[in-house]
DNA sequence: ATTACTAGTAATCGAGTAA
DNA sequence: TTTACTCGATTACTAGTAA
């Protein structure tokens, strides 16, 4: 009976968690278990056997089908994980990178972003005249889209909206990117973008496509910025 | 090579950050890393050797000594991990709290409140129409500060600015808050405030000091909702 | 002192399969 | 369908020791 969890098991809570185990039960076969930790129904079962010995997990019965749900005992052993991770990595330069592959969009975005109402603030703000057209980057993982669902949390460089003598044009803000670790740009987050959260939308001065030699479908390395909350920790009291 | 860690080395590679391999190659000697994971030292020697074969660390002469430092691929990894536990940990619970003392603003934020422009909105995007006045905290810990600074990062809930025949007035960002777990409020964050991070200003629709009997220096707990980002976790793969 | 090899052992895993 | 057993294969470990 440990106090911490196995190395070996954090893929298992982990996925668990990702499911929402932490305060409510849930639904997760072993088969599916395996395949998400990458490995055999048999190993996913033992996991979730050995975790429940060890009182990290509790499985409930949900009317005819099981689930599983963490312990106030495995969520405090996660925390603890989380918590040694916070302490070493929250002053890291803060970065977010999305992998996706190229993709060609509509071309409305070349519209807007030409608009005088636009540009004359990412010239302000972001330090260059966008090329006109968006270059688009489509996140295929799962895992990409958490990382860009997390931007929505962030405040980014703010671009107002306007109106011309037709319509009003909504507020933008911006992450300042870096593109295949080479081209710097601006990731675009749109209030309501007519893509869903698996596409990135992202403006440079140049025509990046032409400058790297992409085409469709290449895969593409985005580096954003997140403005950092704390300047430094040496607040004094 | 994979491209994340192995579950067995993530106690090394913790180990690594805590003695701050994140930036600098730090020295650290099997035998002693063996200790800080409970394996032996021919383990821990093979944790480094792998870890440095599938490039997450790397060694480094120091004078006469060698060091360890993770590479950017490492970090990488690691952040990921890290990130994976911030989005089902950390983001749940989505409200900061906040303790302070009440004091008298210079009784400015009663003008800013009552104009129509930002009026209307109050009521439209938080629910309720504000007392002419602002219930002003003042932070006194570097603790509270911090997480008054975190706040700059969260996107909250956006009032427009606006303009009359004289002036423009900035946008806003808003928080919902519960005053002392009893009056519902919302709280200012101006691009620009005044005030700097040691003030929380807030909004409610009655008048606050009056209802829970406080006056100039009583201390003050606010909680304060930070939207979620992330509605629901059945993103399917 | 140090790192890392070899050899033997223990834990973990996957295939087959029962319930 | 599901979970979880056995058992042989694979991997991770320790002890001993070289360098």
């Amino acid at each position: 009976m440990s106090n911490s969890i196995k190395p070996t098991h954090i893929p298992a809570i982990l996925e668990l968690l990702l499911l929402g185990a932490k305060d409510r039960p849930v639904e997760l076969s072993t088969t599916r278990l395996a395949k998400q930790i990458g490995k055999s129904q048999q190993a996913a079962s033992k996991h979730l056997l050995e975790l429940e010995n060890e009182g990290f997990i509790e499985r409930v019965r949900m009317g005819y089908r099981n689930g599983v749900k963490l312990t106030s005992k495995g969520i405090e052993a996660v925390m603890k994980l989380y918590i040694q991770l916070k302490v070493v990595l929250e002053e890291m330069p803060p970065v977010i990178d999305i992998k996706g592959e190229l993709f060609s969009g509509i071309g409305e975005g070349a519209y807007y972003v030409s608009l005088h109402g636009y540009r004359r603030q990412f010239l302000k703000r972001i330090g260059f005249d966008p090329y006109p057209g968006t270059f688009n980057v489509k996140l295929k993982s799962s895992v990409d889209r958490r990382l860009r669902r997390e931007l929505e949390q962030y405040k980014g460089i703010y671009i107002e909206g306007f109106q011309d003598e037709h319509r009003t044009y909504g507020a933008v803000r911006c992450f300042k990117v870096l593109i295949n670790d080479a081209i710097e740009g601006a990731l675009l987050a749109t209030e309501r973008t007519h893509y869903d959260d698996s596409v990135l939308e992202i403006i440079a001065p140049i025509f990046v496509r032409a400058k790297l030699g992409l085409k469709d479908g290449d895969e593409v390395r985005v580096r954003v910025y997140v403005p950092k909350a704390w300047p430094d920790s040496k607040t004094a009291s």
